[in-house]
RNA sequence: GGGAGCUUAGCUCAGCUGGGAGAGCACCUGCCUUACAAGCAGGGGGUCAUAGGUUCGAGCCCUAUAGUUCCCACCA
């Protein structure tokens, strides 16, 4: 105990984390194990990208995580938190491509297996990055549990999802128009496609009907995909171009006959109401295609240049050609105008590219059947999203979405289990390579050379990691796990997915409740992005304040799934919280003494302050559980918070000191204990906030527990509930604050010492004379005197009601009569303006009537003592006057 | 086109099932009071976007409007 009376005069979270944090993990604080006398708690993370760096999103959405497991875990549930990385298929692919071109080499010159090992060593040499950067944030993970979504048990887990959809035709594969991203050179799925507003051209086209000198104009923003068309569409009930249906058009520059054909998809209403087809290049045009038994040509390769369909344009980029398409056009007559038009664009939302819709044989899931029950267990409650707001856009996109295109024309990632024989060509999907081919009997087998969307593995985390397909203890008794806590930017890619997945392979959601937030945006609310240059690393963040502060800037007043800005000032105010507790805690061991023995406390000689703080602490207690429960995180900091500082320290902290100074009091070791008890407790409300210093601060203080992080969960217990002493700390506060708030007004020097006369009825006169010393060393009170009426008190003294007893501050000299009354006043308007109030309700018949008798009584009292503080006041001021 | 959020003090934001408007920062005044100046004490500042409605009672519930942000859809 000796050394805890050094503590530095401020908190250096330096000294503190890695070794806390070290220590935990070697005590194996954080490894959950299957117990039957323990209710799980499970909780998997969303796995950052092996590529990535810890972000300000990342740093939000693991300390909220880390807040609930450490707190369930405190509570005795057995709390799993299970980490791990995702081999992020497309972003990891691009950066080693990138890597690569730096070296001049390529993808093809390479192989596919050389390429390969080099992502693995990539993924070695970086994917192991940011598990540390969690670890810089406290986050209590199992880390014995780590997984990998390439890991085997997890692939093992994509191949038999993959072979039992597929067996029952929930998986295909077909020719139809896809996302391409023409830099990745892959598909991507509708989800992975973001949309941009761009200034464009629309394009106003004629297009000569063959056999006659009419033309019919089409208007388009994509003058390059015209080599591809093979139909002209228009309304069938538009009268413009009635005559024209069925004929035929020579579509220029490529001079191919195509028709012209009435398809109600057609808008009267926009552009020329006639549209160029291109069932290649558009979707669409592709269902207008199908409907008309239209030949489908693509004019563009894997890279956006134009092909050998192309005719003399091969060769050039999409946009190449589209300037000389236009200019070829317009040097044939053939450009009526341009019009400026605004338009979407589809981009990749890795890479940004433009996004060529093109008609491609892929591998889909048919997702119908699958989001039926997924939109279902939403409805019916088995899964909350919270807040209950995301619950609508979820249903939103389950309810009109499209099959969800999974092949990837990568390499990194899961291979698709898909067999073709090369020489009867037949397909065969199955968990292993067939020997031959059970067909033909070939031995000729080759492998899909695709992989799998990203997600599609990440889709089965919550029980892919839990051991599944195996039916594992794990699995058994942490699935389903109870909450999963994501940013709403997320919903659709990943948690949808994870929801149908686990209800389809596990019969049972993969989670009791989604926990969304929001976006961390910087000071001017702009999100954080490389391009701008305005992220915050959240590692100089802890480098400079410590965690816990970024922790705390990150939870304090916020409501979830709601956006926050990050700003230093923030931090710096958190940071100045962890320095208040910890020189509250300086004090605190200060004044205990060598041979402290708790054991020998008498709780019946606890003081009013003692129960007063006493009982806030408990009523703290069930609040703070009561909304974290709720999932109000923000709301329940900002009540430790405020306990620690405005009751704990300034108040208590202030009313125990006579008794800590003097060490002949006779209650001294009470006030002790209180001390160290009720700071423990706050402690233990605020560890899963901010683990490290309440973990430093909880080992200085005198408890049996080996650790903050595994004691138990604070529990209100109704012993602890002191109405009374509550009561009456409030009269000696109240009366403290109003004797502070004249000796200010009335510019008296705070170091001068003042008599203080209070005139209050019986038990408040007691409550006062038990007060004395808080007077003196609080209000600045040289002598206190208190009576039953006004006998004796000076003319010229200043007053001060408040609820129960009036103050009296003989200042002599001090006093101006005229600002003595102007402040009585003043009091006295604030006093009207509450008893206008509480009177316009108390004589409203409609309140008496119908509302709450709880409500109505509390009015009654309030009614009381306004009207007797009132009354006291208008004495005075008369008295005053006169 | 559809949907959602936001609008509360100078700034950034809380405000749980409707019952006396809050915090942090900033600002003003005074304090180096032996835990903390990263602090202490006191103070100023808000027709809770606007207009209706429900209710005894609305920052909170309903409707409309305005401004703003975002998501989805993608009429070429």
């Amino acid at each position: 105990m000796e050394e805890t009376n050094n503590l530095a005069k401020t908190y250096d979270p330096a000294q503190v984390e890695d070794r806390l944090y070290a220590e935990w993990v070697k005590k194996g604080y954080f490894h959950a194990v299957p117990d039957k006398n323990k209710t799980p708690y499970t909780i998997v993370i969303p796995p950052p990208n092996i590529t990535g760096q810890l972000h300000m999103g990342h740093a939000l959405d693991n300390t909220l995580q880390d807040t609930l497991i450490r707190w369930k875990r405190m509570q005795g549930y057995c709390a799993l938190w299970l980490p791990g990385t995702d081999h992020a298929s497309i972003a990891t692919e691009a950066k080693i491509v990138e890597a690569m071109a730096r070296e001049g080499i390529t993808k093809d010159m390479l192989g596919r297996e050389k390429f390969l090992e080099r992502a693995w060593e990539w993924k070695r040499v970086y994917g192991g990055r940011i598990v540390e950067q969690l670890k810089k944030l406290g986050s209590s993970c199992d880390w014995e549990r780590e997984r990998f979504t390439m890991d085997e048990g997890l692939s093992k887990a994509v191949l038999e999802v993959f072979v039992k959809l597929y067996e029952k035709g929930l998986i295909y594969r077909g020719d139809r128009i896809i996302n391409w991203c023409p830099k990745c050179c892959t598909s991507i799925s509708d989800a992975e496609v973001e949309y941009e507003e761009q200034e464009g051209n629309f394009w106003h086209l004629k297009y000569p009907v063959k056999d006659s000198d009419e033309f019919i104009i089409v208007a388009t923003t994509r003058p390059e995909t015209m080599l591809g068309d093979t139909a002209v569409a228009v309304n069938p009930e538009d009268e413009r171009y009635a005559a024209m249906i069925g004929k035929t058009v020579l579509l220029p520059l490529m001079n191919r006959e195509i028709p012209i054909i009435a398809d109600s998809y057609v808008d009267k209403e926009f552009g020329t109401g006639a549209v160029k087809i291109t069932p290649a290049h558009d979707p669409n045009d592709f269902e207008v295609g199908l409907r008309h038994n239209l030949p489908q040509i693509r004019v563009m390769d894997d890279t956006a240049k134009m092909n050998e369909a192309a005719g003399k344009y091969q060769g050039l980029d999409r946009y190449e050609a589209r300037k000389q398409i236009v200019e070829d056009l317009k040097a044939l007559g053939l450009l009526v105008k341009i019009e400026g038009h605004k338009h979407n664009v589809g981009t990749c939302y890795r890479c940004r590219t433009v996004i060529e819709p093109i008609m491609s044989r892929q591998w889909f899931v048919k997702m119908k059947p699958l989001a039926e029950p997924a939109i279902e267990a939403v409805r019916n409650g088995t899964i909350k999203f919270v807040p209950e707001r995301f619950s609508k856009i979820y249903y939103n996109w389950m309810e009109n979405i499209q099959d969800w295109c999974i092949s990837r024309q990568l390499w990194w990632g899961h291979r698709i289990p898909a067999y073709y024989c090369q020489e009867c060509g037949a397909m065969t999907v199955g968990r292993e390579m067939p020997d031959v081919c059970p067909k033909c009997g070939s031995k000729r087998l080759k492998q899909d050379p695709d992989t799998l969307d990203t997600w599609f593995s990440s889709a089965l985390w919550p029980f892919s990691t839990l051991g599944w397909p195996d039916k594992t203890e794990d699995l058994e008794y942490f699935y389903p796990t109870n909450v999963l806590v994501t940013g709403y930017d997320i919903i659709f890619f990943w948690v949808a997915r994870m929801i149908f997945s686990g209800l389809e392979h596990m019969g049972k959601e993969p989670f009791k409740y989604v926990f969304i937030h929001g976006i961390v945006r910087d000071a001017q609310g702009r999100k954080m992005s490389k391009s701008l240059g305005n992220g915050i690393d959240p590692l100089e963040i802890i480098s400079q304040y410590g965690t816990d502060a970024l922790r705390f800037a990150l939870t304090i007043g916020n409501s979830p799934g709601n956006d926050q800005r990050f700003s230093p000032e923030k931090v710096e105010s958190s940071r100045n919280f962890a320095n208040k507790i910890w020189n509250a805690t300086r004090f605190v061991l200060m004044n205990f003494d060598e041979n402290i023995d708790f054991s020998r406390v008498d709780s019946s000689k606890f003081t009013a302050p003692d129960k007063w703080i006493l009982s806030r602490v408990n009523t703290l207690i069930a609040e703070v559980t009561e909304n974290l429960e709720n999932f109000e995180l923000g709301v329940a900091l900002q009540k430790i918070y405020e306990f620690i500082w405005e009751e704990f320290c300034d108040w208590y902290i202030e009313l125990v000191k006579p008794r800590l100074f003097d060490r002949e009091d006779d209650t001294r070791l009470e006030a002790q204990y209180v001390l160290n008890y009720v700071l423990g407790t706050a402690m233990k409300l605020l560890h899963p906030y901010m683990p490290f210093i309440t973990e430093e601060i909880y080992r200085h203080l005198i408890n049996e527990d080996e650790s903050i992080m595994i004691s138990a969960w604070p529990k209100y217990d109704g012993k602890l509930h002191f109405p009374e002493a509550e009561k009456d700390m409030q009269l000696v506060m109240d009366a403290i604050k109003a004797v502070r708030n004249i000796k200010v007004e009335m510019n008296v020097p705070p170091s001068r010492k003042n008599k203080l006369i209070f005139v209050a009825g019986a038990s408040e006169a007691g409550v006062i004379s038990s007060g004395r010393k808080f007077f003196e060393r609080l209000a600045g009170a040289s002598e206190i005197i208190v009576q039953a009426d006004k006998a004796g008190i000076p003319s010229d003294a200043v007053a001060a009601v408040i609820p129960g007893a009036e103050i009296y501050i003989p200042l002599e000299d001090l006093v101006d009569i005229a600002k003595e009354i102007e402040r009585l006043e003043k009091e006295k308007a604030g006093l009207e303006k509450e008893l206008e109030r509480v009177n316009g309700k108390l004589g409203n018949e409609g309140f008496v009537a119908k509302a709450p008798p709880k409500v109505i009584e509390e009015e009654r009292a309030k009614k009381a003592k306004y009207t007797e503080m009132y009354d006291k006041l208008m004495e005075r001021l008369n008295g005053l006057k006169r």
